[in-house]
DNA sequence: TTGAAAGCGCTAACAG
DNA sequence: CTGTTAGCGCTTTCAA
């Protein structure tokens, strides 16, 4: 393909480069003459113009980058999505790399996007970020950035995340509600917000309802997996007596509560109910089905976008950039491993 | 941040912009001394070249494109990561975006790819794409494509391919060495080559084993979803007495035919075997654990960028282009929903 | 060993 | 209404 550039056809047409170049952009000062017949010289001749050309002049290269802890995971793959439908609604492209969460390879990720001169970036910590002198660099040196699920407080900048502890209050009250008095809480590692505000909803929702927190109802599970719902439910099973939920701070160790549950001959949910948190897709298909908690990925992925696209255009305009923190809402998801209120 | 360019860094050493960009390319006409002063001033000032102005000179971006049919995939994710990863081992960055199974999202999502000057596309084709103008087209263009996954025979470019006949061709031969001999199979719809693929793989097994193929022990699943598996299985044990095993193209549609077995209280694998097909993450977690085909995608993705490269360069070594097709080998991965040879 | 100059393709201010 | 010109930041040839 001899690329076609604004100079053959100005040729062509023995007009000059910058009047081939307005005609096809519609500027007022060209006649309509001229204007069509570049025009379809233009699209017969499957003219394009030259992205880095335009980059180059504009300072922007409507692609932006997104960095994500892991991307085999249903709830970042609908992430992914939702940002790049809604970039793609606004023009924008979007580069996708992978942070396996750690630190190193969070900075050296910003590091090759700052390279490529994205015009933004979508930023989800990793769980072994601690400190923040990469990410205010980068807001420093004027690059707009927007943090999404996992966040920090000590970071300025815009932020879009679930409300875990929402969640989490709402999960436990409606546990409550369809009768349960002694409940299992299965929380995650000690450090991600997310897993802290789910804990605390968990808590604050049985102080309102004026049952007693008990620290021993409380277990860890450190690889989100499984075997740990597997095996910390032996251990609940084993430790305490009349036990009547267990709230697992997500879907895949609730689904080895579920199991194990099975092998031990109790019924759920009549006997132990059981809650999950994602709404994975797993959860449709355990038996019994599993009441869980939906996130909504896909929304998060486009507010995310979103905000960073309303950052850019106050740059555009010269406007002061004004960071916004959005919660997203989540729902309960009522299956079977629930009582009905 | 406002930007370092070799201009500015040329006009505090008092040297020329030639002079500053060979010094930091390392040129073997330049002073060590320059080379240092350069080089030290260069990092301290945080200078990063503007990659627009690289690629519009050097005319590559070092960014491809990935086209994936949908993004919230198990298997897709894998080779979404395989790529990303690939490609970043080269210095490569990935723009990913989702063709939704559409023939016209594919075309207009490979038109965006080729407005912003990718070096290269990955492509899985759509269900729904009959017609390879576009992709010959863009053959034509000289721009370097590989087909990954989902292929054409029509369309002569590089391509990566998971070995679907083979691979079921080996469970079906797996299936009868455990004592199967009426084996039921559940395949997918009639258009794509993977389902024929496997579907022809399961016949030769039997007939090279002495089997007579059934068609009526053959059914397709139209959605690829849990409650396919689910209903087929209930037609399958009310059509045919004795079937011994049940070969599913897709592990999802198996486990719904894990559950309704256990519905219908058959012991699996004692009175009838199951097998999936992808080792989805759910196939560890069903009860049994479901016996299935691994599909290497992060490997696939790895490929696929890798045969895209091996063109580029060939490109850039003005070396004729030499196509590649790779088959991705399988391996069935034994697991309770079967019996042990 | 260094630098001047041309040019990649496009945009936009300004002149005609 | 159209064209000239300068310049975005970089690379590379050629001259000094």
């Amino acid at each position: 393909m001899s690329t076609i550039t604004l100079k053959k056809i100005a040729s062509i047409l023995e007009l000059s480069i910058a009047t081939v170049s307005k005609a096809l952009k519609d500027y007022p000062d060209i006649s309509e003459k001229t204007k069509t017949k570049v025009k379809a010289l233009a699209s017969s001749l499957n003219y394009t113009p030259n992205s880095f050309a335009q980059s180059l002049r504009n300072k922007e290269s409507k692609i932006i980058g997104l960095i994500i802890p892991t991307i085999v995971h249903h709830f970042f793959s609908n992430i992914i999505n939702g940002v790049i439908d809604a970039a793609s609604d606004q023009g924008y492209l979007v580069i996708t790399l992978q942070s396996n969460e750690s630190y190193e390879d969070e900075k050296n990720k910003i590091n090759l996007l700052i390279e490529k001169n994205v015009d933004g970036i979508l930023l989800s910590l990793s769980d072994k970020t601690v400190n923040y002198k990469h990410i205010n660099q980068l807001i420093d040196d004027g690059v707009p950035i927007v943090l999404y699920d996992k966040i920090s407080k000590s970071v300025s900048c815009s932020k879009v995340i679930i409300d875990d502890f929402g969640a989490a209050f709402n999960v436990t009250q409606y546990l409550i509600g369809t009768g349960c008095k002694k409940i299992a809480h299965i929380r995650g590692p000690l450090r991600p917000q997310t897993t802290i505000d789910r804990f605390m909803g968990y808590k604050k929702a049985l102080e309102e309802n004026n049952i007693p927190f008990d620290n021993d109802l409380v277990y860890i599970s450190d690889n989100l997996s499984f075997h740990d719902g597997y095996n910390i439910t032996s251990q609940v099973i084993n430790d305490h007596d009349k036990v009547d939920a267990i709230f697992s701070f997500t879907d895949l160790v609730a689904t080895g509560v579920l199991l194990r549950l099975k092998e031990l001959g109790i019924a759920v949910p009549e006997q132990i109910s059981v809650m999950g948190f994602s709404n994975w897709f797993l959860s449709t298909i355990t038996s019994p089905t599993l009441s869980t908690v939906d996130q909504p990925g896909y929304e998060m992925g486009r507010k995310a976008f979103t905000l960073l696209y309303n950052e850019l255009n106050q740059i555009r305009n010269g406007e002061p950039i004004k960071h916004e923190i959005v919660e997203i809402a989540t729902k309960i998801i009522q299956r079977n491993s629930t009582k009905k209120i």
